[in-house]
DNA sequence: ATGCCGGGTCCTACCCGA
């Protein structure tokens, strides 16, 4: 089974790029993030021509969520459970399918809105901790992948790419990122490559790609029996080389 | 240290991303 995940950066001006992946890589589901449109603007029939079913979590201009899907999908929540109102955007869908839970997640990146936009991201990363750990309680087949907007640790983000109290990479965003490791999660990229960079975004300014300044904030973490039968991850960095690229590259991990 | 890119929208100057 293979699973990917893809901050592609508005799925209009990227969907022929996932076209193409989905027929070259034939993955059984695959996250997106940062769609940026309301779900009736989805290529839902592109995608369905391809023998892939979506769920769409939209809204106008930012964020949004949506799982592609040659399985049938069980929408189990299209919000994240106990976000105050007015933080309830389209940021995350937990669904059911192949009798796995699967999360996709773009986490708020935390640099706007001054200390109130960075508490907002904490706040979130906290009540999917919760949430997550119900759910490990459950003891069911779990995967969570998306934009954590968090560089775990100083190997993930290239030197001189962020300065130190970006929100990406702040003692804050790493503590609740090593909360979610710490309910029994595995990060996928690192449990096969356990150190040196595995960047997963650069950014679209100063040639940032061309130098290898890069960020790994796209994450794909596995419940404990999932992480049993992980055999594989793939950075997939010829994306980025693409006309037009989103500036975030798919990870595509398999499980047996 | 960003707003040099590149999406978006109140259609065009400005917001947002990481």
């Amino acid at each position: 089974m293979q699973l990917a995940t893809w901050n592609v950066n508005s799925i209009r001006a990227r969907h022929r790029h996932v076209h193409h992946f989905l027929e070259r890589r034939e993955p059984d589901f695959l996250l997106l993030q940062e769609i940026k449109c309301e779900a009736d603007a989805f290529p839902e029939q592109e995608f369905k021509a391809l023998g892939y079913h979506a769920e769409v979590v939209g809204q106008k201009a930012y964020n949004g969520v949506a799982v592609l899907a040659r399985h049938p999908l069980e929408v189990r929540q299209r919000r994240l459970p106990r976000l105050k109102e007015g933080t309830g955007d389209a940021r995350y869908l937990e669904l059911a399918a192949k009798g796995l839970v699967l999360i996709d997640v773009y986490v708020p990146n935390g640099n706007s809105g001054g200390e109130a936009g960075f508490a907002a991201k904490l706040a979130f990363l906290s009540h999917l901790a919760e949430r997550l750990d119900a759910l490990l309680g459950e003891d069911q087949p779990l995967l969570i992948g998306g934009d954590f907007n968090v560089c775990p640790a100083d190997e993930d983000a290239a030197p001189g790419a962020l300065a130190p109290e970006d929100a990406l990479v702040r003692p804050e965003s790493r503590a609740a990122f090593r909360r979610l490791l710490w309910l029994g999660l595995t990060d996928a990229v690192r449990a096969l490559q356990p150190s040196g960079a595995a960047y997963t975004f650069w950014d679209y300014q100063g040639a940032a790609f061309d130098r290898d300044v890069g960020l790994r904030i796209d994450h794909v973490l596995l419940s404990p029996t999932l992480a049993e039968r992980l055999k594989k991850v793939e950075i997939c960095r010829a994306e980025r080389a693409a006309e037009q690229p989103s500036d975030h590259v798919p990870v595509l991990v398999s499980l047996d």
